[in-house]
DNA sequence: TATTTTTTGCAACATTGGTGCAAAAATGTA
DNA sequence: TACATTTTTGCACCAATGTTGCAAAAAATA
């Protein structure tokens, strides 16, 4: 497990280091998105804020994770799935923020739909945020 | 005009005072979303920072403006249309950002597409935020 | 107009995010 | 392994953003 943490890192021609790994981890065993909040209050592993936050800025230059628009003033990561490359996000998945237990999850499996604009705008990334209740808390 | 100002207040049974007129008046007149900074920045009118605070709260209560999903850490408002009741927002439409002017807009005639979930998922709001460029800017 | 209720502005505080720089850790090389 | 180089971290400090309590001011009500 952390082996492939390491390789991920690598493979993102990042250093390895610890506060990089537990972060990661944090990220690869949680089934929905994470606040910067939740990294730094996580119990077993303590890092300066700043770490956390060069931390994530780091993850998301390299497409490692990516954020999802939030209607509140935070700001929400999530692992990427392969085909995110370095400073170059494919986001086309929906984000499904829960009222109950206040996660949100990507839902990987479905695609956003195509908008089709009024004549004159060009349109280069789409969120869709569906917000309701999740398969875990009906 | 001032006049349709005070009756949305009355509508919504508030107070008419000076700086919620002045902050619908803002909205009122503008073609896109607002972000707290807009509306404190605004040159011919100085409230207090905590007044615009309170005011954004108490609109989106009452339905009169609600927010809009953003990546980055910051809030949008925009004005409501008329199917908004307090505490109740029906907000189907596309919210637009332009890279270019930074500007949002809210494309009324643009229908969100429905977007069918996975089973033991229920849906009550979806928000659709496309950036690119808009018909100005292009 | 007088009284009651609501809103505002101020001060003080909490939270969130960013920067420069020296110490520490990781990497590459012998 | 030991060393030099590069990268990352932690600390101190700063700036912006958002919140709360409370007295003064303004608006609604009688």
């Amino acid at each position: 497990m952390m082996e492939q943490i390491a390789d991920i890192l690598k493979k993102n021609q990042l250093s390895i280091t610890e506060g990089r790994k537990k972060i990661l981890n944090m990220f690869l065993n949680s089934p929905g998105a994470l606040a910067h909040a939740d990294i730094e209050k996580n119990t077993d592993a303590s890092f300066d804020r700043v770490t956390v936050y060069r931390t994530l800025q780091t993850f998301v230059e390299k497409g490692i994770i990516h954020n999802i628009p939030t209607t509140d003033n935070s700001i929400l990561y999530a692992l990427c799935k392969d085909n995110c490359e370095a400073g170059h996000h494919h986001d086309n998945h929906v984000h499904f923020i829960c009222d109950v237990c206040d996660k949100t999850i990507c839902l990987e499996n479905v695609i956003i739909p195509e908008v089709r604009l009024p004549k004159g705008f060009t349109q280069k990334q789409t969120d869709v945020v569906i917000s309701g209740i999740c398969n875990k808390c009906k």
